[in-house]
DNA sequence: TTTCTGATGTTA
DNA sequence: AACATCAGAAAT
């Protein structure tokens, strides 16, 4: 039972903190993105999800954290890449439509979350790899295993449609986001060249990036 | 400060 | 056996 977003306060809306201010402004979700943002050029599409606002509707409540750092997935020929084993049980959604979620158990114990890009069959997707805390976190969101725990994503969330529902992306503040910084993929080495592409992007200075 | 290791389970 | 990780301990 999901209390409908448009029930939330308006404008203004608390952190879930309670040493901060409820009336402490943050950006307003808006409208999800819808499908045509997901169906373009990876590292565009990664680049632009900087800023934006991830929005997990729960049991215990709407829990939203600001992208600020992503890693892009090419597609089947980009070796470090889930794709580029091919199409199995567990990457079948990389090769689908863009606008759903790619979520799959790390290590045993954490989740990741991704989101579909390109045309269906191409195999590319992003790694949201931290979040800056905006509302209702369960700690901190700085690694994409902690903004997982922290927004109660799990693999229950693999397949969903990130254009409705209850996890959405949405624009949040309409701003730019600010300078971006391009570095190489994390935890890929074994990817060749590769490894070397600067996949990466994060929000220049921002505190909440997995890895400065 | 950096480097290591244990926890944990799916994958091909 | 390897893994798109994290937390805590050990080493430097």
């Amino acid at each position: 039972m999901n209390t409908p977003f448009s029930a939330e306060p308006p404008q203004v809306m608390d952190r879930g903190d309670p040493h901060v201010p409820a009336s402490t402004p943050v950006p307003v979700p808006g409208d999800p993105l819808e499908r045509p943002f997901y169906d373009r050029e990876t590292r565009v599409v990664a680049r632009e999800l900087l800023g934006k606002l991830l929005v997990h509707r729960t049991e215990r409540g709407v829990r939203i954290g600001r992208i600020v750092e992503v890693e892009a997935y090419l597609g089947a020929h980009d070796k470090a890449s889930h794709s580029s084993r091919g199409l199995t049980p567990r990457t079948r959604l990389m090769f689908g439509p863009p606008g759903f979620a790619y979520v799959y158990l790390i290590y045993g114990m954490y989740c990741c979350m991704n989101v579909v890009t390109e045309g269906e069959g191409h195999g590319a997707a992003v790694l949201i790899r931290a979040v800056e805390p905006v509302r209702n976190l369960l700690g901190p969101g700085n690694g994409p295993g902690r903004l997982c725990r922290a927004l109660e994503i799990d693999r229950s969330s693999n397949g969903k449609d990130l254009t409705e529902g209850t996890l959405t992306i949405c624009p949040g503040d309409p701003a730019p986001a600010g300078p971006v910084v391009c570095r190489p993929r994390v935890g890929v080495d074994y990817a060749g060249v590769w490894a070397r592409r600067l996949l990466r992007f994060y929000l220049r200075g921002n505190p909440h990036v997995s890895r400065p």
